[in-house]
RNA sequence: GCACCCAUAGCUCAGCUGGAUAGAGCGCUGCCCUCCGAAGGCAGAGGUCGCAGGUUCGAAUCCUGCUGGGUGCGCCA
């Protein structure tokens, strides 16, 4: 159910039969026609710019449009009024009843209220998080991991496959080097002094992979060579760190459905297969590239190199697949697992990388149009940096080598609901300040706190009305008699509430789930105003003593407020609270 | 030098993918409440939407050029 929609379906009928009648030319484009919640509550319930969208195609003025279109649609008994305001747009006001029947349409959908078949059952893979497995994960992949896994349960919320998956970056250098220092960790519980050499990872969460790998190989290694224990040791501890990994991530209540691993795809002829399929293009040359203009590095000399042609597909420059010494790029390997993204027939693609890699976004995209024909449309959406503070001030867990501020710490601190909400706030392009402190103030201040308080008061007053005999379950409710909701805070949050599955729609359309978190703050305002206007007028407050048909009717607005929340808060991943403790 | 992102009230930010008089919270000013319908309420002041052009009936939103900040720019991923 969408309001919104049907509504528009309406004005679309009317425009057809003026086609028809004449007062319109035929075939007119609609498509720009929209039905939208007015900025100013004072302009009615809805408007549409129907009358100034067609006024130039059709020849006529838009202000004759409107008016003979609001004389239809004023025909419909879910129209109360439809005025002609400004420069043509046409304010409709809808009968209560229409918007008595929202509250009622989340009370029998339950939390299913709001979804969308808007994907049509599209495949789409969100890559997310893709940590290098070389330590555990810190504050900046975990805003990462809030905003793929959030996109995830908004884009299956709005009707799509989603599958989500993490790229396992385990054939490159850095895991020689988590190999070798993981080594030296395993020297030093043997009692000998480990050399931590510069470039090497210093963490002390490598101690324990020290530790395991004495367990599993005793004095082995200690005197080996490096060709001898590297591979080994290399494996062992990066399949330690990704045991680590998925803890943390299941500490954050993110589950994968995929761990693709870059290593598996050496030796396979994948990568061959993706080059050559780009080859085949005539996209593969060898070449020099001019040296970047303005800075110049100091070791730039001229070399031909193995490249890729992704200026045709939008690049700036072309990119090279293949070092000197033959072996490939990092951006090899690359290409070949969004090659295998797309032979395993998804319709879209969504990558979340941290900003850093901004530089990253158009080869890759050239490729994934390269290789899909441009069928497959890739969206990569960079996440921008947290700011930890602490009391307002900047926020550094310890000045120690190789320690930071790791996820673990965070959801410690302040737990997986507050830390998935805070992290949504802010649209992921935007720098994120997160303060230990704010984020668990107990006022309206804080968006975590005032959402789930709304939910606490709903779950309050449920319980004085069951106390007071009144049926609360959701059936019972949703056969409550809501024509005796008829207040303007009434009305404000029914609208609130009719807008939820339209802002689903364009949250998933736009890849922001941070809509979502600022929709439910809007709604929990709706909600406590109502709330409060009971503090001054008895009549408005949801439990009416004595009076059980009312009380019903007004429960039913808060329970349904209560379904949507819910609802809202299980695409951030956040569980409602009962109460406030 | 080039590319991408950002720029909205004193502060932190929303802003419906082009709509009407640009919103919220904090802070500020005034009034109310001392109440477990608790963890405040109501009202008010405050903005050339970085600057300059352009497209459009209509621009914070789209295009171009500037300014300022961030990120990145061939054998690191």
């Amino acid at each position: 159910m969408n309001l919104f929609s049907d509504i528009r379906a309406l004005v679309l009928d009317c425009l057809q039969a003026m086609e028809v009648d004449g007062s319109l030319p035929a075939g007119l484009d609609l498509a720009n026609v929209a039905v939208e919640p007015p900025r100013d509550a004072a302009h009615g319930d809805m408007a549409t710019n129907a009358a100034m969208v067609l006024a130039k195609p059709a020849g006529r003025k838009p202000r004759e449009i409107a008016d003979a279109l609001a004389a239809k649609l004023a025909a419909d008994a879910r129209i109360l009024s439809a005025e002609v305001a400004g420069p043509g747009f046409l304010n409709l006001r809808l009968a209560p009843s229409v918007w008595q029947a929202v509250p009622r349409a989340a009370l029998r959908l339950g939390t299913a209220f709001g979804r969308s078949d808007l994907g049509q059952g599209q495949r789409v893979n969100v890559e997310f998080v893709s940590a290098n497995p070389t330590g555990p994960m810190h504050v900046g992949h975990t805003r990462g991991a809030v905003v793929g896994d959030a996109l995830s349960k908004l884009l299956a919320f709005a009707g799509y496959d989603v599958t989500r998956e993490y790229y396992i970056n385990d054939g490159g250098a850095q895991v020689d080097v988590l190999a070798r220092s993981a080594y030296e960790r395993y020297r030093e519980v043997h009692g000998l002094s480990p050399e931590i050499a510069e470039g090497l990872y210093p963490g002390e969460y490598l101690i324990e992979v020290g530790e395991a790998l004495k367990a599993e190989f005793g004095q082995r290694f200690l005197n080996a060579p490096e060709a001898e224990w590297l591979e080994i040791v290399r494996d062992f501890a990066t399949d330690r760190m990704m045991a680590m990994i998925r803890a943390d991530l299941a500490a954050l209540g993110v589950e994968m459905d995929v761990y693709a691993s870059e290593k598996a795809l050496y030796g396979t002829g994948e990568i061959e297969a993706a080059i050559a399929r780009l080859d085949a293009q005539g996209l593969i040359y060898q070449g020099v590239l001019e040296p970047p203009k303005g800075k110049t590095p100091e070791d730039w000399e001229p070399r031909e190199q193995t490249l890729f042609r992704s200026t045709v597909h939008g690049d700036d420059v072309d990119r090279p697949i293949r070092k000197s010494d033959g072996s490939w790029t990092y951006f090899a390997p690359d290409i070949a697992y969004h090659y295998n993204k797309i032979s395993r027939g998804f319709d879209m693609l969504i990558d979340i990388f941290g900003a850093d890699h901004g530089g990253y976004v158009k080869r890759m995209k050239a490729a994934v149009s390269a290789l899909s024909a441009g069928q497959v449309p890739l969206d990569i959406k960079l996440i921008q940096l947290v700011k930890l503070y602490k009391n307002g001030e900047p926020f550094k867990m310890s000045k120690r080598a190789g320690t930071f501020v790791t996820l673990r710490d965070v959801v410690e601190m302040v737990g997986t609901d507050v830390t998935r909400f805070v992290m949504l706030t802010r649209k992921n392009d935007a720098t994120l300040d997160f303060d230990f402190d704010k984020v668990l103030e107990q006022s309206k201040d804080n968006p975590v706190f005032y959402v789930q308080y709304a939910h606490a008061r709903v779950c309050s007053v449920l319980r004085k009305a069951a106390d007071m005999g009144v049926a609360t379950d959701d059936a019972a409710l949703a056969q409550a008699d809501l024509a005796v909701l008829d207040d303007p805070a009434e009305l404000a949050l029914m609208r609130k509430l009719a807008e939820w599955p339209r802002l689903v729609e364009i949250a998933a359309r736009s890849h922001e789930p941070h809509r979502v978190a600022g929709y439910l703050s809007e709604l929990a305002a709706e909600f406590h105003a109502l709330w409060n206007r009971g503090n001054d007028n008895p009549a408005l407050r949801f439990v009416q003593e004595g009076d059980h048909a009312t009380t019903a009717a007004k429960i039913a607005l808060a329970r349904a407020s209560a379904v949507v929340i819910s609802a809202g808060l299980a695409i951030l991943g956040v569980e409602p609270m009962d109460e406030m403790r």
